[in-house]
DNA sequence: GTGAAAGCGCTAACAT
DNA sequence: ATGTTAGCGCTTTCAC
C-alpha cells in the first residue's frame, strides 16, 4: 500500500500556527482570539474559532508562559493532604485561585525538612507566581530559596515574627494558653498535652506549659505522637499519662481517639451533665467532634478561611502581609 | 549619585546562560550538570556547581519542558479535596509521583460538569504527561478532549465499561448489592439509601434496589443529600424515611450523622450486643467509624491504594488498563 | 484590526 | 567530554 506523508495537521497535537493556517490568519491573531477576543473583528474571530474547534486546539500554556513570563500557577506546599485540616485549606485557596485562572501545583513535605526543600525547589522550578505553604520553611536553605524567588510567599497556620513575605494564621502559643487557663478554671490539676513535635504543636505546648505554671499548676506532661492515628494517639496518651485529669490534644482526631480509649477503659462514666473525670480539648473543630458522644471541646480554626485569605495575599502584594484569623475555644461535653 | 547600569547577574532570576558565563562553559554543559552530572568531568562539574550555588540558580522547567516536550507533571481532577476519601487518593498518587520527579497539578470540579470541562481544559493546557481523575468525565466534550490529548488517562473510584484509557477502582453497583443482601439476611424490611446523585452513588443505588427486589423486599427509598454535612444528611434521612429499618449511607460521615441523629431521637437504645433497631452501613471506613459508638459498619475502600495504582498506570502505559481493587463489607455494631 | 520579527530559557541532534 | 546550531510554541513590540 502507498504510504502518504504523515499529515501533521491531524496526527500531532495542533499548534497555534496550525490553527492560523487553517483560518488563513497570522499566528498572533489566533493568540488574540484566545486571550482577548474583544480586540479581534467578529468575522475573523469566527473563522479562527471554527478552526480551533475543528482542530480541537488546546493552547500550550508551557510555551505561553515562557513567552510571557507568567505561568498563572501557584505552588502549594502542605505537610500532608490526608489531614482534613490542611485539605480544607487547600480547598479554600483553590476556590479563590481557580476562578481567576490560576492552577495549583501541590506538593507534600511529610514534615521532613529535606523533603520540604526538595519540593520547594521542584515548585520554584515551575516558576509559580506565588507560594503558599503551611508553616514557615523548616530550613534556612528553604527560606533563602523562597526569598531569592522574589515572588509572594504566604506562610499559613502560624504567624512567624519575621515572615519571608506574608502570613495568615493564628497564635498557636495563645491557643495553648487559653486551653491551660480553661482547664485551671475548671479545677483541673494534672494537665497533659498530646500531639506532634512540629513547630506549631510546640508553640501550643509552650503556651500550655507557661499558662499552667502561671496559675500554680504542676508542669503538664507532653506525649509526642506524630504520625499516628487518633486511636493510636489516644491509647498512647492513656498509657503515658494515666493520671492526667485534663488533656489538650493537637487535633480533634486525637481527642476523639483519647475519648474512645477512655470509654473502653471505663473512665468516661458520669451522670449526664456532670463534669467528666478527664477533661479533653481538641483542635480543629471537626464535624465528627460535634457528633461524638461526649461532644468534643475544641479550639475552633477555620482552615478554609485561612486558605482563602492566603490566596488573596498571594495574588495581591498590596494586601496586608499579616492576617490573624484567630481561634475560638468551644467548650462542649468533653471538658 | 551616579547610577551604574543594572547588573542582570544579580537582580533578575539567573538563567542557565548566566551560570554558564560565570563557570566559563557553554550553556549545554550547565544543562548536563543539572540533569546528568555523571556525563560531565569532575572539575567542570565542580566549577558549574559552584556557579549554580553562588547565583542561587533554580532551573526553569517551563523552558525545559517546552524544549524537551516533557513537563514531568500529572493533572489530577477531583470533585473536592475537602473529602477525606479523595484526599487519601491524592496523597496516595502523590506518594508515587513525587519521588519520580513529577509534580501534581490539582483541580476541583465540584461535581459540576461545566466546571469539570473548564478544569480539564486548564489542566491539558499545561501539557501534563497524564491525567488522573475521580470518575469518568461528566460530559462527552470532556471525554473528547481527553482522547485528543493522547496521554494516559486514569479514571478512578469506578470501573467504566469503556474507559478512555485506564481505570482503577471497584464495582459500585456491587457494593450496593452486597449491602442490600446483608440487610436482607439480617431480617431488615424497609431499606433506605442516603447519598449524592453523582454517577458512583447512583450505581450503588441501582445495585441496592435490584438486590432488594431480588430478595423480595419492597423498593428501598432514596434520600439525596449531596453537599451536606454528616449531621445534615443524618437529619434529612431521619425526616424523610422515619420508618426505615436499615440505611446504606454514601459515606461514613453520613452514617455517623445518621447514627448521631438516631441517638438524639432516642432510637439507638438497645441492650449491648442486641441487634440495633435501625441498621446503618457507611462507605469508606473512616477511622472515626471505628471510634464511634456504636462502631460503624462500612464498605471498606482503600483510597490511598487507588491513588497509588492510578499513578502507576498513569506513568506506565504497558501496565494493565483496568484494576479492580475491590471493597469489603465490614460489619460492626451499627448493623 | 492585523501582521512581521525577535526572543523567552532551555534541550535535541549533531558535531568535534 | 564539550560545543554549535536550531527550534520548542507562544507572546511582545513595533509596524502598518
Amino acid at each position: 500500500m502507498e504510504e502518504g506523508p504523515p499529515d501533521p495537521e491531524r496526527a500531532a497535537t495542533p499548534t497555534l500556527t496550525a490553527v492560523a493556517r487553517m483560518a488563513g490568519v497570522s499566528p498572533i491573531t489566533v493568540s488574540r482570539v484566545v486571550r482577548r477576543p474583544d480586540i479581534v473583528s467578529a468575522e475573523t474571530r469566527q473563522r479562527v474559532e471554527d478552526a480551533i474547534r475543528k482542530l480541537g486546539y488546546v493552547p500550550n500554556m508551557v510555551a505561553g508562559s515562557l513567552a510571557s513570563a507568567r505561568t498563572k500557577s501557584v505552588g502549594v506546599l502542605v505537610p500532608t493532604i490526608a489531614n482534613s485540616i490542611f485539605a480544607d485549606t487547600v480547598q479554600g485557596l483553590s476556590d479563590v485561585l481557580e476562578p481567576q485562572g490560576y492552577s495549583v501545583i501541590l506538593a507534600q513535605s511529610g514534615y521532613d525538612p529535606l523533603r520540604e526543600d526538595r519540593m520547594l525547589a521542584a515548585l520554584l522550578s515551575r516558576r509559580p507566581e506565588a507560594i503558599i505553604m503551611v508553616g514557615a520553611p523548616l530550613t534556612a536553605d528553604g527560606a533563602e530559596m523562597l526569598r531569592r524567588a522574589r515572588i509572594p510567599v504566604v506562610e499559613t497556620w502560624e504567624l512567624p515574627a519575621a515572615p519571608i513575605d506574608a502570613a495568615v494564621g493564628f497564635d498557636n502559643h495563645d491557643a495553648g494558653v487559653v486551653v491551660a487557663r480553661h482547664f485551671a478554671s475548671a479545677g483541673r490539676q494534672r494537665l497533659a498535652f498530646v500531639g506532634g513535635d512540629d513547630r506549631r504543636a510546640t508553640q501550643r505546648w509552650h503556651g500550655f506549659v507557661e499558662a499552667a505554671r502561671q496559675v500554680g499548676l504542676e508542669d503538664p506532661r507532653r506525649v509526642v505522637v506524630e504520625w499516628q492515628s487518633g486511636a493510636g494517639a489516644g491509647t498512647a496518651a492513656l498509657a503515658e499519662v494515666p493520671d492526667a485529669d485534663a488533656v489538650f490534644a493537637a487535633n480533634d482526631a486525637y481527642a476523639i481517639g483519647l475519648l474512645s480509649a477512655l470509654r473502653r477503659a471505663g473512665r468516661l462514666q458520669a451522670e449526664p451533665g456532670a463534669t467528666p473525670a478527664i477533661g479533653v480539648v481538641g483542635l480543629g473543630d471537626l464535624e465528627m467532634g460535634r457528633l461524638f458522644s461526649p461532644t468534643v471541646s475544641t479550639i475552633r480554626i477555620d482552615g478554609a478561611a485561612i486558605g482563602r485569605a492566603a490566596a488573596e495575599l498571594a495574588l495581591d502584594p498590596a494586601k496586608p502581609r499579616r492576617v490573624d484569623l484567630g481561634f475560638e475555644l468551644i467548650v462542649r461535653e468533653s471538658g
